[in-house]
RNA sequence: GCGGAUGUGGCGUAAUGGUAGCCGCGCCAGACUUAGGAUCUGGUGGCGAGAGCCGUGGGGGUUCGAGUCCCCCCAUCCGCACCA
């Protein structure tokens, strides 16, 4: 039989879908593993060329821990719910399902022809009314959590009302949106509203004030991960800021502990920074400044003002975070952010003009104007004065928008000795600069003359008063002790990780299992979930500005309303690893039996994209289930791989300026050309093929060529994949030329997964050419079936299990490429030696069918067998075959190879030293010389040194 | 600016501190073919006629021995960025 690679794979995708080859179930006589691949939106381009990347990878390893013993798990679904989908509804009036459902359809289709190894059977979409009923389920959850920072864990709301009821806010340690003080009696006797309120302060999920970056082109809010560069990463739009009313997970509450997990899990370091730099920790300390004269009597100093710590308990105050308490000496000036809702109760009346004006250009600048005039400072005077605890000075407050609203307590002390911004803003303003870190006490400089400020990382402190002489960290460590003792404040620590907005101003996204009551949100018992999503008319807002939903009809829980902003995309993707567990139980998220029995995911698979927004929240998510008893292990994904961003290659024809008369790249420098764009799928190895070129656009119909070696070679680059750029690679027409099998080893061969690598199709018919010589052991010129039951020599069997060795090896470390070489080698070898011996070629195709499943399994059939090789034990490596009596040595003179020598391996240095001075090649390089010395490394190498 | 990663033939890449360039693409030569984008064989880092010399971004160092370990510099890519 020929190699028919169309006929084989369809063949087995259809058996293996018949006989459900690879469904999964709970067997606690085999130890699990689970494989996992981040699912994908399905959008409407369908499967993009670097999804496969990192599919394949996968089903490699899965396919391997089976054949090793492992119970695996290794589920895929879809990411349904989000914008795309959305915008198209708006623009064609197609209801979002539709288009999801045809994309999901063409997904499955790509997926399935390249040969994966997923339990379909466990398949489910974030859009589902099945599945989202639990995210809606564990979003009821954290409305009714807070975090307990002495436990250090999620708690039901119901103890924090035990404990108001008991003790007000006295003795809590709890996190928060902001510090507030009540009584037990004052709590008891407050009203229902006001009660729940104060709670609102504490649930994990919450509803508060928020600035936001709102997007008007997309109509809704963004979470900071959905924007870079004051653009949205979906679409580009430019995104504005707003203070809006939204839904709020606390995701800070976790910081700590999303930080300390980082430890525990087997990430690549820069996954692991990138996730450290996005919680960005600053320990520091918190410190209040008291207000100089000002009429704390004054109506508007009413309690929202007053010093909170009890050094500054009634009394005018502000806080700030520092990360430098040691240059509080150098303090010449406070800044408050333009938000700072102290700035209009400070601001003098000769100075609230100019203040306002500030303000307000402040506010309405969008965060892209922002970030790019980041260099241009600008600023305003109040007029008020704040007082330095410590050295008791008056200072100037300030407002700027260098200072940050949603960053520590927006507000700071100012050092610009020792800081560049307020450097700049110092030297922008005249306003006096004080050195209070230098090398050494007596290396005091004079600020006038700098031109920037100074790096105060080392030294010790001057100019200031009890920590003179001290080196900056206790310097550091003995202010804190001193606002510890005064009550001004506290060490503490900061982190850059803000809260989620929750809240999307959309459509196609999860309801939120909640209803307005006297204006407080209440959510809709669990046992009414799901909350489903309502047919509405159109997909927009309302000409109010309502949310879609708004458009519903009776969008009403007994006669109250329910929300309108739906889930972001995030909601649904944060869970859906546990789902996969036990994807069809309709009383539970999952079993206690499946979750004990699958844990978390030991292999995940994905882009390093998701670094800050799903895999922070999936942590956040998985670590408060595991706070309430519902997953057995803190970390989600205890392993991960991120396959390498795929870029296209795109290539280039040079038209001569002026003409219609094309160069080839190896003879343009002779000429002025411009380049163009040509399709991928009209050069093959870098040569054009002419007449597609012509046929390919009228304007090429009359091109003329200039050939070198009569061939047109294109010239390359490495781009962004694009339509435009004609760069793009549909696996599919891959799948179409040289099968599945061909397309999964050949991306494994390309490169490690990880790295980063463009897409290049030159050298897949090195891949397609092995399968075939692979088949070719097989099978002898006219297709017959040559495999016989001859014993093959220790030959043979040395290079099965030197490939079996390597096989196993590469696997465990994902190391596919060199996986692949190997498998090369062992095909040369074979052939080489002619045998098509089923002793060795029967393991030899267990080996393969992670990499090739359908050939393999094809020839598995041919073999005798009736059980899929999916159910075949991994080839048992065995040493003995390995065994040499004699090893050939390269002996180097000084490290320099200059000849070979063979020596029994068991030999040592003693028994080597006599026939290597006796050797006549030996001699030779040692002209008359004595060795100094003589090392051997077994199985290495002989250096002789002289 | 801060943090992370990478740098090896024409190309993709490979090398537990031990013969640098495995495997593949491409290229060259040959065999079989009516033909080949089929198959097979051999060659292929640079310089040199040769023995040999030089070669892993650059410069130092550790070592009998460095692509690999340490220090400095350069280049490219990625992440964060007025984060106090």
């Amino acid at each position: 039989m020929e190699y028919n690679f169309q006929e084989i794979e369809a063949k087995w995708q259809k058996i293996w879908k018949e006989k459900k080859v690879y469904k999964t179930e709970i067997d606690p006589q085999k130890p699990k593993y689970y494989v996992l691949d981040m699912f994908p939106y399905p959008s409407g381009a369908g499967l993009h060329v670097g999804h496969p990347l990192g599919y394949i990878a996968s089903d490699i390893y899965s396919r391997f821990k089976r054949q090793k013993g492992f119970n695996v798990l290794h589920p895929m679904g879809y990411d349904a719910f989000g914008l795309p989908a959305e915008q198209y509804a708006i623009q064609t009036g197609q209801h979002p399902a539709i288009t999801t459902e045809k994309n999901v359809n063409r997904y499955r289709e790509q997926l399935d022809k390249i040969g994966f190894s997923y339990d379909w059977d466990r398949e489910f979409r974030t859009c589902d009314p099945d599945y989202y009923k639990w995210t809606q389920w564990t979003f009821i959850q954290l409305f009714n959590s807070y975090y307990d920072n002495s436990a250090d864990k999620a708690m039901p709301i119901s103890a924090l009302v035990e404990h108001f009821s008991k003790n007000g806010s006295e003795d809590l340690n709890v996190a928060c949106s902001e510090e507030i003080f009540f009584t037990a009696e004052e709590w008891n006797a407050a009203d229902e509203k006001r009660q729940q309120e104060i709670l609102m302060n504490y649930r994990l999920a919450y509803l508060a004030d928020t600035w936001v970056n709102w997007c008007p082109e997309l109509g809704t809010v963004l979470a900071n991960d959905e924007v870079v560069n004051g653009l949205s990463v979906r679409g580009g739009f430019p995104v504005e800021r707003k203070l809006m009313r939204q839904w709020i997970l606390r995701v800070s509450a976790y910081a700590e502990r999303l930080l300390k997990g980082l430890d525990k899990v087997e990430w690549t370091d820069s996954l692991k920074e990138i996730q450290r730099n996005w919680i960005g920790r600053s320990e520091g300390a918190a410190v209040w400044f008291p207000l100089a004269k000002v009429d704390a009597e004054a109506p508007d100093w009413k309690d929202v003002y007053m010093g909170q710590w009890e050094g500054v308990q009634n009394e005018p105050a502000f806080e700030i975070f520092t990360t430098r308490p040691d240059t509080i000496y150098g303090v010449t000036f406070m800044v408050l952010c333009p938000e700072h809702e102290m700035i209009s109760a400070i601001t003098t009346p000769e100075q609230k003009a100019e203040v306002e004006e500030y303000v307000t250009w402040a506010k309405n600048r969008s965060e892209r104007e922002r970030q790019a005039e980041v260099k241009k400072v600008s600023g305003v005077f109040t007029g008020a004065f704040a007082v330095n605890p410590i050295s008791g000075e008056n200072i100037p407050i300030w407002v700027s928008d260098y200072v940050l609203s949603d960053y520590g307590t927006g507000a700071i002390m100012a050092v610009p000795a020792h800081d560049s911004r307020d450097f700049a803003f110092a030297k922008h303003f005249n306003l006096p600069i004080l050195q209070v870190v230098a090398p050494s006490l007596d290396e005091v400089s004079d600020p006038e003359t700098w031109t920037e400020s100074l790096d105060s990382k080392t030294g010790v402190c001057v100019n200031s008063d009890f920590i003179n002489g001290m080196d900056v960290k206790s310097a550091g460590k003995a202010i804190i002790n001193k606002i510890n003792e005064m009550g001004i404040g506290y060490g503490t620590v900061n982190y850059r990780l803000r809260d989620a907005i929750f809240s999307r101003q959309r459509y196609w996204g999860e309801p939120f299992p909640i209803y307005y009551k006297d204006g407080m949100p209440y959510t809709i018992p669990v046992d009414e979930l799901p909350v489903e999503l309502p047919e509405v008319d159109k997909f927009q807002p309302t000409e109010t500005g309502e949310p879609p939903l708004a458009r519903a009809k009776d969008w009403t829980y007994k006669g109250y309303q329910k929300e309108y902003n739906t889930m972001p995309g995030f909601a649904g993707s944060s869970g859906y690893y546990l789902r996969y567990m036990d994807p069809h139980n309709d009383k539970e998220y999952f079993s206690k039996e499946a979750n004990q029995y699958w844990r978390n995911v030991d292999l995940y698979v994905g882009g390093a994209e998701h670094a800050t927004g799903h895999l922070i929240y999936s942590r956040f998510w998985n670590k408060f289930l595991f706070d309430i008893g519902l997953s057995c292990e803190e970390e989600p994904f205890h392993k991960l791989i991120n396959q390498g961003m795929i870029q296209g290659r795109s290539n280039f024809v040079y038209r001569i300026v002026g003409t219609n008369k094309y160069v080839s790249a190896g003879l343009k420098k002779d000429y002025e050309v411009t380049p163009i764009h040509a399709d991928i799928n009209i050069v093959h190895n870098d040569v054009l093929d002419i007449d597609a070129f012509r046929k390919w656009m009228p304007e090429f119909e009359d091109a003329e060529f200039i050939l070198e070696d009569g061939k047109y070679i294109c010239g390359w680059e490495v781009e962004k994949m694009s339509k435009s750029k004609y760069n793009v690679q549909n696996p599919d027409d891959l799948v179409e030329k040289y099968g599945a099998d061909t397309l999964r080893m050949y991306e494994m061969f390309l490169g490690p997964v990880e790295m980063a690598k463009p897409w290049d199709t030159n050298g897949i018919e090195g891949v397609f050419r092995f399968i075939k010589k692979f088949w070719r052991l097989f099978h002898n010129a006219e297709g017959e079936w040559i495999v016989n039951d001859d014993e093959p020599t220790r030959a043979e069997y040395k290079t099965l299990h030197k490939t079996i060795k390597k096989i196993e090896e590469d696997n465990e470390k994902f190391s596919f490429n060199t996986a692949v070489s190997a498998f090369m080698i062992c095909a040369n070898e074979l052939a080489d030696a002619k045998c098509n011996k089923r002793k060795i070629l029967e393991p030899l195709c267990i080996l393969i069918s992670a990499y090739a499943p359908h050939v393999a399994e094809e020839l598995w059939s041919l073999l005798g067998h009736t059980d899929s090789i999916v159910n075949a034990s991994f080839p048992v490596y065995d040493e003995s075959y390995m065994q040499e009596s004699d090893f050939t040595y390269p002996v180097s003179f000084n490290g320099k190879m200059r000849l070979k020598m063979t020596f029994p391996v068991t030999y040592t240095l003693k028994e080597i030293e006599p026939i290597l001075m006796a050797d006549e090649g030996v001699q030779k390089w040692l002209d008359g010389k004595t060795p100094k010395k003589i090392i051997v490394v077994p199985k290495r190498i002989i250096n002789i040194v002289l």
